[in-house]
DNA sequence: TGAGTATGAAAATAATTTTCTTTATTATTG
DNA sequence: CAATAATAAAGAAAATTATTTTCATACTCA
């Protein structure tokens, strides 16, 4: 199922009444609703527009036409071919052949990618890479699994010479929180979007006036709401306990992405850095002689 | 390419001046058409929206809005088709457009994933599942980059309760390495197989009598050569300094089917634990009551 | 020159979003 | 256990924005 109606089905508890009986619409023939204005929609529910409207806001859409073109594309993939091309997650259980596992892994990392990369919102990328650009400071957050994919960037940033941290101790990430300020941009990472620490850390970081960037998985969460811009990777349907393999790639996709976008915005300054920060690493091994 | 660009390529001649620039404006980047409004589209084309809802309706769709939800559908498709999907990496170079970027960013990812995935041996990968299941203990080290890629399977391997260390400090490495034994196996990655740290530790690591796994990039490097196991990852041709950026995604694809392995071999040792750590992050968070 | 076509400006319409008000729900206090 | 405050949900209607249509003008080709 695609990501978007997944995240629909697994907010239902959430919702209020009449969001319910519009999340309920909507599963029942995605494909109709792709075609339909948000009147009909209204109508057919015995709801308001208004209240569509919001949906698709809680949602972390611009709006309902948003909504319509990203739920047009996702249908669009669900229904590609299935040998590995569409984006049909297999689950991984016991006992499996290697052979099985393999080939599965592969088809959820590929979805992943292919889902999530359909779903980027380039505006907010942008947005998010010209912040980063002028970033006084940049914190990083996230807790296990989420805290890779911090140091993965954490690694890529300080190779360009941008001031960040990256701490997995949530004591050092809320002491560091508190010494933003405005000019500075604190980017949260978590898989569900509801990890305490990291909520804390983000909240104090907007509290000391730093710009606020999520990365979550699709859906409405705590931390996408907190967050100035909301930044999203593909969500698995199966449990959260082994459900995160393919999101943490897809967040690495994501990063990969904003640091690309940094450097080929500002290639002048970044690229000598990074080839610096590169020939010191091999001038200073080499001068030690391989010793260790 | 999708039928709908198709048909503007090919119809392309047929259109009057206005029009044609409005055919390549979308062509151009189809995927950004997708999230405009006609308003923006038509001063970006220095032509009036009047042109654009004309050229819809002879293209036979209702209207612009109709046009934009069947052409992100379309595109969708695409992306998912062999066209990209062949293997064929992208080189991402300075002052590219963001979709660009993003476009190319998710060829080299996909191809990246794909390679890595033809290329394995299973025989020897079910080799490491073997040895990792039955290890007294085991160290993972890794360099920069590469100890993200450690630190990942780190994480994943004492969720299961396996004995392990991963420290990106490379005197920790060494020392953990010369207190290995028989029985214990030593898993080193890195991108080039060259990292002298790296090297180090996994020759101190044999020395001790621990079996060794290598995961670099595809080819012949040192690291390859001293391990007992190699394990490979699809290389990328362009340059080192750029060029990690996929490789770390694929090695991270072969953690991943590394431990689902596992966990699949041994399920009912594992399985209970992996729960068992999920339900203990859950527990104590909610007694401490969310305060940090 | 005139018939036909292409185009844009602006008016008309339609769709969407926002604001504001009402209603329902939950929590709090006497 | 009311009664009432506080909060959240939902709709009506206004405002805004987006799209389409109409109409006037300019251009092209016979």
């Amino acid at each position: 199922m695609s990501p978007i109606l997944h995240a629909l089905e697994h907010d239902k508890p959430k919702l209020s009444q009449m969001e319910r009986k519009l999340a309920e619409r909507i599963l029942a023939s995605p494909g109709e609703i792709v075609h339909m204005g948000i009147t009909d929609l209204a109508e057919e529910c015995g709801i308001s527009p208004a209240t569509i409207t919001r949906f698709c806001k809680v949602l972390h859409f611009k709006g309902f036409p948003d909504f319509k073109v990203k739920l047009a594309a996702e249908l669009a993939h669900s229904d590609a071919s299935p040998q590995d091309g569409g984006s049909s997650y297999q689950d991984i259980v016991a006992g499996n052949p290697l052979p099985f596992i393999v080939e599965a892994m592969q088809a959820n990392h590929l979805a992943s990618i292919r889902d999530t990369t359909s779903l980027l919102d380039l505006g907010r990328l942008q947005s998010v890479i010209d912040l980063l650009c002028r970033a006084r400071r940049v914190d990083l957050y996230g807790m296990a699994t989420s805290s890779i994919v911090a140091q993965d960037f954490y690694q890529k940033l300080i190779r360009i010479g941008v001031n960040c941290t990256a701490f997995a101790d949530s004591h050092m990430q809320i002491t560091s929180a508190s010494s933003l300020a405005a000019g500075d941009v604190a980017f949260a990472v978590s898989y569900s979007g509801e990890t305490p620490e990291t909520i804390d850390a983000l909240t104090c970081a907007a509290a000391s006036g730093a710009a606020t960037v999520s990365l979550t998985s699709y859906g409405s969460s705590t931390l996408a709401t907190l967050a100035d811009i909301p930044l999203f990777s593909s969500s698995l349907e199966q449990g959260m306990r082994r459900g995160d393999m393919a999101s943490r790639i897809a967040q690495l996709h994501i990063i990969d992405i904003l640091f690309t976008g940094m450097v080929s915005t500002r290639f002048g300054d970044f690229i000598p850095k990074l080839e610096q920060s590169y020939l010191n690493v091999q001038h200073y091994r080499h001068k030690r002689g391989g010793q260790s």
